[in-house]
DNA sequence: TCGACATATCTAGTATTCTTGAAATATGGA
DNA sequence: TCCATATTTCAAGAATACTAGATATGTCGA
């Protein structure tokens, strides 16, 4: 995770939309919730939710999938455990022996994790 | 932790020079720095990282004392770990003894926590 | 109390971001 | 192929954020 990509993704989580859009695919888990009714569930008009999916996308904090013609979206914990590592990297002057341990439980254990 | 709080908070860490203060003062440790140190650290002008720090500050993302004329800044990781929690609430619709815990542990173990 | 130092506040010009109507692309079925 | 559905892309006006010069506030030492 780079600074360019962090300040991104940090960027996307900064908007009410975007925000909640994270939130409910937290709470949806694994399997994930398709464009349409994600705009529904939120109440946002089609086009204004493709634009901040799309934004989540580049900010590596959901991923998507097409399925005939709907397009499934899930969060994406590898994504946002990059991000809050780079965060706290080298905590108090870096004493890896304590702090680089300390995300490493930010997935729940409902979630396959993809690479490690 | 509520969303607008949390909003202004993402939105506080989307700007480079902030999120190069909150990363300083994280690899600072309990320490922390003075306002003066902090922005020659990172070459920014004293005003304007007089605003950037006020901006962390109202977001919950660091704490100031004044120390003489000099005020000393440190990261508040009570304030990142209640914005991380809330993120990721409900993880899974909510199956608190998976998910719960996971962020418990989102404190360097030099950092002391205020309160829980 | 006065001057120097450390930091904060005010203001305004510039730049960036948000939303939306309209139009385009992609998929599946008849 | 033609149409309906699901989603994305484009363009532009409105709103918001960033930076910096000037100035103000607070603290210490003489």
């Amino acid at each position: 995770m780079d600074i360019e990509t962090s300040l991104f993704a940090f960027s996307a989580l900064s908007q009410k939309t975007r925000l909640d859009v994270f939130r409910l695919l937290v709470k949806a888990g694994p399997e994930g919730m398709f464009a349409g009714d994600i705009a529904d569930a939120l109440g946002v008009r089609q086009n204004t939710m493709s634009t901040n999916l799309n934004i989540l996308l580049r900010a590596k904090l959901i991923r998507n999938e097409r399925e005939g013609r709907a397009i499934r979206y899930r969060a994406d914990f590898d994504g946002i455990r990059g991000l809050l590592s780079f965060l706290v990297e080298d905590c108090c002057g870096g004493n890896p022996e304590h702090c680089a341990p300390l995300l490493d439980t930010l997935v729940c254990d409902c979630w396959e994790t993809e690479n490690d």
